[in-house]
This record gives structure tokens, sequence and C-alpha cells, in this order.
DNA sequence: CCTACCGATCGGTAGG
DNA sequence: CCTACCGATCGGTAGG
């Protein structure tokens, strides 16, 4: 038996609840999540893996805030000690490619932004209004960083920002599902080879510098 | 009561119950599709539906064979009158935009195969296989359009048209998804853009005509 | 194509 | 954190 814990056990157990969350999402999707499965595979009751969440909208919601903090370890602050500019903005895309190819075992199915964006794209309610949420923040951080390249002299200043960053979660997103549904071993190959057409003649035939 | 219907009647009703199922599944997604909703919203009984399928597994196969005629349909055959070449793969691009733009009631969570793919990209079985099935064949026609605009001397001859074509999805999915996520007036125009940047200039670096 | 039904599982609650 | 339970819904079947 495993009643009365300390505070600090159940917020461990909050988090390995949250981290197998995670695992099981990115396969199944966030309302392929189920307290039961969750409950079974940690060897908990289920009202022990509800009662740290309430319901299973609010669990929904602490996957993607779990999710989010490992993106920002593993994609973000990787990359924070290069230069600003070019070689900054490229060392994020490189921890992008190496986030999907390595990051196997927190995310068996693939980046969970990505499924729980496509999942929620089409509905209404709060866990949709946090992936929008976060797919802003991550983009205006991207596009905060192809600016800082643009202003170093990086990039040509006719540079839209706002673009490139589009295009960069274009490409994220095939790399992604050419991993999960293929597994193609060139799929990195082919995403650098196009990182490299997009930040070596940017924008050279609207903008120019 | 409506048993002993013909045979031209009984062929209706699927094709009734499969349209329906595709702008369900656009925006719940294959597995988020019930044959109680099915039934409830088409005005038949469970039996009645899951009757033409057998199981929920074949209705899903149907509904993504269904999806993807009306992709042939909407992207494909309308550019065929187009000159073999550049202005044919431009005239796919532009009805590939057109469809995701007005083919709200047709898939109203936006394209079926994105959805799909996502959602069993990490799974296993016949759904998951065909799904991957439809994204080769798309690829290699897509593929197969760059190949005849090089051939054409439209696009210089170092273009590798797997490249083109996995770049082009990539383009297409961040479109999707700025739609249905964000309802970006400006997402077309950006995915324009792209698409002049892609053809315009590929790969003047890697090869060069 | 229907009614009537099956066991399994869903999210969630009561009470300890 | 548990056991025991709730109504609702799931995919699917029997029989007509």
């Amino acid at each position: 038996m495993s009643p009365r814990k300390s505070v600090a056990e159940a917020r461990r157990t909050r988090e390995r609840i949250v981290e197998h969350a995670i695992a099981v999402a990115s396969v199944d999707g966030l309302e392929g999540l189920t307290i039961g499965r969750l409950a079974m595979d940690l060897g908990m009751s289920k009202a022990g893996v509800l009662g740290h969440f309430g319901t299973k909208e609010s669990l929904q919601l602490a996957t993607l805030e779990g999710a989010s903090a490992v993106f920002a370890r593993t994609v973000w602050e990787r990359a924070q000690h290069e230069q600003p500019g070019l070689p900054r903005l490229q060392a994020v895309c490189d921890a992008w490619i190496a986030y999907i190819e390595t990051e196997r075992e927190v995310f068996p199915g693939g980046c969970l932004f990505t499924t729980a964006a496509v999942e929620f794209d089409a509905r209404s309610g709060p866990v949709r209004d946090a992936v929008a949420r976060l797919y802003r923040v991550w983009r205006r951080r991207l596009a905060d960083e192809v600016r800082i390249a643009v202003d170093c002299g990086d990039l040509p200043s006719g540079t839209d920002p706002e673009q490139v960053a589009y295009e960069l979660v274009g490409l994220y997103m095939a790399f992604n599902q050419e991993i999960q549904l293929f597994a193609d071993p060139a799929a990195a190959e082919r995403t650098r080879r196009a990182l490299a057409r997009l930040f070596g003649q940017e924008q050279a035939s609207s903008g120019g510098s």
C-alpha cells in the first residue's frame, strides 16, 4: 500500500506521470491519452493518476507544458552559447534536427507539438488555445533569431523574418513526418539542404541588400 | 422503416456515409471517427452504418480512399490541361492552395491526409500502411512533375526532383496548419512567395544548368 | 436496413 | 494514494 506520501514524493509522482504522458501522447495523441492506460503503465490506480490533475483536460495541458519544457531545454538552451546571428540560428536548426532524431525515448511518436497541433487545430477549447499559444511563442522566437541574423548582416537586409520562420516550421514538419512515416535516413540531409538554400540565398529576388 | 433497398440505393448510402466520414475525420481524426456519431448524424442505426464496412478499420480505409479521390479530382485533374513543365507544376501548386482554402465543407478540419499522417505515423497496421502508400504516390507524382519541368528546361538541370517534392510537402503542411490554427489570411501569399523562391532559383548553388 | 443486446473501456466521483 | 462504483459510449454481433 502507498497512501500518505510526502509533498516531495507526490511531486515526483506527478513528474513521472507527465513524463510518461508525453511519450504516450507523442504516439497516440493528446486525445488518445487515457487515464486507465497511464495508471496501468505506471502501476497506479486511475484515481491516483487523476488526483494529480483533476480532469483529463488538465492532464493534457500539463503534458503540453512538459513537452514545451523539454523542447526549450533540448533545442533552445543548447544553442544559446553560440554567437548571435547566423551561427546561433544555424545552431537552433541543428539542435532541432538532432532533437527529432535522438529524443526517441522522450517522444517515441515524434514531436508532440506537431501531433497536438494537427489533432486540435480544428477544435476549440483550452487545449487548442494552449497549442496555438505555444506555436506563436516558438515562431516569434524563431523570427527573432532571423531578425538578429539580418541585423548582423548574416542574411540579406530584405529578408522577411516571419516568412523565414514560417518556412522553417514547414521544413520541420516535413522532416518530422519523413522520420516517422518512412524512417528515411536521408531526411536530415534533405532538411539541411533546404536550410542551406533558405539561409544562403533567401529573398534575393524580393528584397536584396 | 427502410429495410430492403436496391443495390443502387445501398451504394448511394455508402457514398453518403463516406462523404460525411471524410468531413468528421478531417476535424476529429480517423480514430476520432465513431460509428455511433456517424449513425446519429446521418439518421441511421449503428448497425446500418457498420454493415457497409464490417469494421471500423474498413471504414477508416474507405474514408482515406474517398479523400484520395477528392484530392485527385480537385488538385490533380484540374491542372492536367496545362502545358507540361513549369506551367503544369505551378498549376498543381495553385490548385493545392485553392483546395485547402475553398474545400471547407468537404474538409472542415483541413487536409485529411495531413491529419491522418500525423495521427498514424507512429502506429502500425493497415491504416498506417494505406496513409504511407498514398503519401508515396502523391510524392512521386509531384517529383515527376518537377522532373518534367527540368526536362523542359523550365528548371535548372541540377534540380533534384525528390528534394523539391519533399520541400513542397513541407510548405503544404505549414500552409494547412496556418489556415487551421490561425486562420491567417496571409498564409496563401506566404506560400506563393516560398514557391516562387523554390521554383525561381532552386539548386542554383548545388547543380546549375 | 432495423432493434436489441454484448463485454470493455471511457472520464470521473465517493469515501476513506 | 487506494477500492469500489457511476452513467455513457465504444466497436461489434444476433437475428430478422
